[in-house]
DNA sequence: CCATCTTGACTTGTATGGAAGTATGGATGT
DNA sequence: ACATCCATACTTCCATACAAGTCAAGATGG
């Protein structure tokens, strides 16, 4: 759901629904910090530059809206919302304890199959890790959702994708915050849990391995202070 | 967030935008099963019968779309979706978890003024108990809504809120199949535990009362097959 | 009788104009 | 100099018209 290459030089398929493309586009364009927190976005300016009418540039404005990452005041306009502190560690909170439920439940069985795909991840994870930060992103994703997938949970991961469009904000705003190795060395500790069958063990690891964020965002934050909300936010609807 | 009554009657506020009140309306008409699984609904019939052009009504529609109650065939048509049985499942399992770990919390800190506000709702809950089961199903999500406040989340309870959406459409459905009588008990265990500090037993009581759906709800969709997804009876965790 | 085509009444998707609210900057009056 | 008013250019929101796809019933040709 993350991860668009240079959205600005995206062109729509005419044979698919505006509204639809416009929504994906928008949204990565925010998560990537493309579009600049704060920042005015109107729906005449924006339907110019992909050259359609205004009404499906509203239309995904909408969904935006409700996932955090815009707000529309009536007839003032329309801003890319600032990342909200308190929502990003709501987002983890959840995260934690749904994840450590997941890989209990995959440590009480342990799935010889989806043990060795998960090393194959890990080879691969381990490949980019020094050269390609975005890509790790990426293969990130994959593997919490490959974990999600064999539990069963596929809609729970759906939730789960939504919380992590606030995440994934962050991460954006710096890679080099982020130990990667560090994060392969917990995604490894958690795959031994659960083919040793561990539960317990596998919980602990995932949830430090969630709680890992909660190091760099106070640095983050520190480092692009406008970047985020100083105050409360208001309820949106 | 549930919660409206005779909702065919209600007339539109002009102050206010009129999509976001067909949001609110057509949500608890479907969550309240006023508005039947499976059947179509226009745009342009839903725009005449509130007096407003299918632009708002389109608008509604849309985010109603993402919270899984509503499916947008192109060209074809507008459906009410009927209750997907495996979604109503993974809701039920992800709010598990992260109620769980909430009432953890809670039972760390316990703070006495909580206790005695969570008494007092109690109280309310058995009032009402064997009179007004809807007014129940109010109070019951003001009740977890309060003990997620309490441990300051209340970002993740909004998530939560639009995952309850679909476990709430059961329960309109058979107000009988829900032992009001018991979730109360679980809701005074739970209250003791926080009290008493005892984590792990808040946490046992809690995870116990967010399965006690898994009981009606085989029953429930034996009654209503037709308002359910013909999707295989996954393992029960 | 049967297969095929066509027509027309639906549906959602998009374009466009205007209504109402808001911010801004300049003119005006004191 | 300063406060007030007003015109103007924005914004979102809504109404309307049109475009394009879908589906079913009926006409047509064999």
């Amino acid at each position: 759901m993350v991860v668009v290459i240079d959205p600005e030089a995206w062109t729509l398929d005419p044979t698919e629904a505006a509204s639809r493309q416009l929504r994906t586009i928008l949204r990565s364009r925010i998560v990537c910090n493309d579009l600049k927190p704060n920042s005015k976005i109107s729906e005449t300016e924006v339907a110019q530059h992909y050259d359609v009418s205004r009404q499906p540039v509203r239309e995904a404005f909408i969904t935006l809206v409700r996932e955090g990452l815009l707000e529309i005041r009536p007839q003032r306009g329309t801003f890319v919302r600032k990342i909200d502190y308190s929502a990003v560690l709501d987002a983890r909170f959840v995260r934690e304890a749904v994840e450590a439920d997941i890989v209990k439940l995959l440590a009480d069985k342990s799935d010889p199959a989806l043990v060795s795909e998960l090393r194959s991840q890990l080879k691969q994870q381990e490949n980019v890790s020094r050269t390609n930060p975005q890509k790790f992103i990426e293969l990130d994703e994959y593997f919490h959702k490959t974990l999600a997938d064999a539990a069963g949970k596929v809609n729970a991961w759906l939730h789960i994708d939504s919380l992590k469009s606030q995440m994934d904000r962050v991460r954006f705003l710096s890679f080099e915050c982020f130990p990667i190795q560090t994060l392969i060395g917990h995604h490894e500790q958690i795959v031994d849990f659960i083919e040793k069958q561990d539960q317990v063990g596998a919980e602990i690891a995932m949830r430090r391995h969630l709680q890992e964020i909660l190091k760099s965002l106070p640095v983050i934050r520190k480092l692009c202070p406008d970047y985020f909300e100083n105050s409360q936010p208001m309820s949106q609807e």
